[in-house]
DNA sequence: TTATATACTGTAAAAATATACAGTATAAAT
DNA sequence: ATTTATACTGTATATTTTTACAGTATATAA
């Protein structure tokens, strides 16, 4: 990232003020008159320049269209309450309410891609992966899994947790439990759907 | 608090959930484009209701002069950037900006207690404990802990994470790993700090 | 039956706003 | 000595945006 010029960094922490106090981003003339400015082409200039060092983006012809895309004062941010979800529950892990156990409040962005749910795992058919009982499994609700992806899969109302590999017609769900036996499942005899893959854990001691 | 008609209701998140995706909110014509209406007016009409019970204000003669007072998502909290420690550095794990590999943002209370910082597991001591490498420890700094306890401990400049047993005289940090033995410190011969102790981990898949 | 509230359409005008263009000044780099 | 980058002023204009006004339609309450 490249670096800010004073006068740009002033810039950018009136709009990141601006922003926490009003809700909204300013205009050029409000930041002028913010920064003592006297031109609205001064405010414009360096909105370019913190846009072009990719600080802010800029909706042209919208009225105060700047967002923050890498904020200085890095330090808050919105999280959103999770909700968690057991495994135990029959059919899909929807998020209707009477299958969320409890919400947990996190970045939604905390693993790579983003994520919808956590889902809690039962049993012990992971544990060579390091998934205990009890985890909590990041899951994002997605159809588009590859070989050896660690996915949320239901088969005839049953929800499990499992390693995927599917060859053809036959779609295998691996345990990391060397008591456990795969699941091999003839996809033109049974159905199975792929509700989401997992993107992260997380573990309260 | 006002109950809101379900028109009003979805105003409101329409202008949330443009706030969310574009940082700014939408102008009048931009939610009747969103909601379909067909007059400007409609929005009006309906952010003025929203006005009046409190669930947004709005900012006379500012274009996009929309914030929201009352979400209706109402699951929003703020949460922090935790710094990311490796557990390699020699010395304490102290926050001193050389040691921080990064931050991730996500709630303190997320666990329990709340707690400090994370410290990135290296090697394979604790797998047997489900504790991978590059999995993310929760600490939370204290001395309080008991035999059993995941701890972080400073030993000549070595940090730790192991399991806690003292007994006397005698501190045992235990690994989760067959091929790794228990280190043994006698305390009247050799000093060790304990740093803080595991209240979570997050892992990234 | 007559209000009253909700929920809109359609239009228009005043005000706010982005943004281009033409300059000035200064310091650092070539 | 001349270019280049930063940092502004000042003005003008097209566009965006708010916001008022005049209607229509429907359901509910008095």
């Amino acid at each position: 990232m490249k670096e800010l010029t004073n006068q740009q960094s002033k810039v950018l922490s009136c709009v990141e003020v601006y922003l926490n106090k009003t809700g909204f981003p300013p205009t050029r003339v409000e930041i002028c008159k913010e920064l003592g400015f006297k031109s609205p082409n001064s405010a414009e200039m360096h909105l370019r320049a913190l846009e072009k060092k990719g600080y802010i983006s800029i909706q042209s012809g919208s009225s105060r269209g700047i967002s923050i895309v890498k904020s200085q004062q890095s330090f808050e941010k919105y999280s959103e309450q999770i909700p968690v979800i057991g495994l135990v529950a029959a059919g899909s892990p929807t998020l209707a309410e009477e299958n969320v156990e409890k919400r947990i409040s996190c970045d939604p962005d905390m693993f790579s891609d983003g994520f919808d749910y956590f889902l809690k795992v039962k049993g012990l058919s992971m544990i060579d992966a390091g998934i205990h009982e009890d985890d909590l499994v990041a899951i994002k609700k997605t159809t588009d899994v590859k070989n050896g992806d660690l996915v949320v899969v239901r088969v005839d109302d049953e929800v499990t947790l499992k390693y995927f590999k599917k060859d053809n017609y036959n779609l295998e769900l691996i345990p990391a439990n060397k008591n456990f036996s795969t699941i091999t499942i003839d996809l033109r005899e049974q159905e199975a759907f792929v509700e989401g893959k997992s993107v992260g854990l997380i573990r309260t001691h």
